[in-house]
DNA sequence: CACCAGGCAAGTA
DNA sequence: TACTTGCATGGT
C-alpha cells in the first residue's frame, strides 16, 4: 500500500531540523546499553545511569558480566527497573560471550533476519529494542517502531490505535529507500518532533508538517491534532 | 497528589 | 491471539 505521505513528512523534517546525528552512544556496547535501560524510562534518567557506568569504567560488557549485581544496580538506578535491566545486561553479556566469543564483530557479522531472530531470543529484548540496535548498532535498513513513532502516525492519520508492530514497519519499508541512514534520521526526527512540538503543542500549530497535512486530502488537518 | 517517559515478560482466558 | 499486571526512578 503506497502512502506518499511517508515520503514527504520526512522531507519537511529533514528541511526543518537537518540531521540529528542518532544514536547518541559512541560505541555499540554502549548504544546496546542504552537501548535497554531506555525502555518504557524518560531518556535524561538513562543519562544518569551511563554516566555511573561511565564513571565505573563499566561501558563494557566484560566489566558487567563481573560486576556485582548490586553494583550495577546501583549504577543503573537512575533508569527505574533496576532489577530486570541488571538481570537483561547480565544475560546480555553471558550470551555475547557464551555464543559470540565475548565479540560484537561476530554478532553482527551475522545477516539481518539471523541477528533480529537472535536479539529477540534474549531475555529483555524485545521488536522496539531489536530494532533499534539492528538501525543504531548494526546500521540495517529497519525502521524503529517506538511509543514517538507510534504517536505520530496516529496522529496524522495514517494508522489506527491497534495496528500491530510489524504492519506499522511496513509502512515505512513500503514507502522509503531501505537506506539506513534515512531510517536512522527519518525517526530520530520524529522523536524530537514529539519531544519538543507535539508535547507542548498538540494541536501542532506552527508544526513543520501542518502545510504538509493542509495540501493532503488523505491525511487531513483534522486528523493531524488528534491524539 | 497524579501522571508520564524512546518496553518487556509472564500469566490468564 | 488478546488482554492484564509488575517492574521503579525522576521530572512536571
Amino acid at each position: 500500500m503506497k502512502t506518499p505521505a511517508i515520503q514527504r513528512f520526512h522531507d519537511a523534517l529533514f528541511a526543518h531540523w537537518g540531521e540529528q546525528h542518532w544514536w547518541p552512544a559512541r560505541t555499540r556496547a554502549e548504544m546496546m546499553l542504552g537501548a535497554i535501560l531506555t525502555q518504557n524510562t524518560a531518556w535524561t534518567n538513562v543519562e544518569k545511569a551511563l554516566s555511573n557506568l561511565r564513571k565505573n569504567g563499566a561501558l563494557n560488557l566484560r566489566t558487567l558480566e563481573n560486576c556485582p549485581q548490586e553494583k550495577l544496580t546501583g549504577w543503573i538506578r537512575p533508569a527505574g527497573y533496576f532489577n530486570q535491566k541488571a538481570d537483561y545486561i547480565k544475560a546480555m553479556a553471558a550470551t555475547l560471550r557464551n555464543r559470540f566469543d565475548g565479540s560484537l564483530d561476530r554478532l553482527f557479522a551475522l545477516d539481518t533476519p539471523t541477528l533480529r531472530h537472535e536479539l529477540l531470543s534474549w531475555k529483555g529484548i524485545g521488536p522496539e529494542t531489536a530494532d533499534s540496535i539492528l538501525l543504531y548498532a548494526g546500521k540495517r535498513p529497519v525502521f524503529v517502531i517506538d511509543a514517538y513513532t507510534r504517536r505520530f502516525l496516529s496522529r496524522h492519520g495514517l494508522c489506527g490505535e491497534k495496528t500491530r508492530y510489524d504492519d506499522l514497519a511496513r509502512l515505512f519499508a513500503d514507502n522509503l529507500p531501505a537506506d539506513p541512514r534515512l531510517f536512522n534520521e527519518y525517526h530520530a526526527l520524529i522523536v524530537r518532533l514529539g519531544k519538543e512540538h507535539c508535547k507542548t503543542k498538540p494541536e501542532c500549530t506552527g508544526c513543520p508538517l501542518e502545510g504538509i497535512a493542509r495540501k493532503n486530502p488523505d491525511i487531513g488537518l483534522a486528523k493531524h491534532g488528534a491524539v
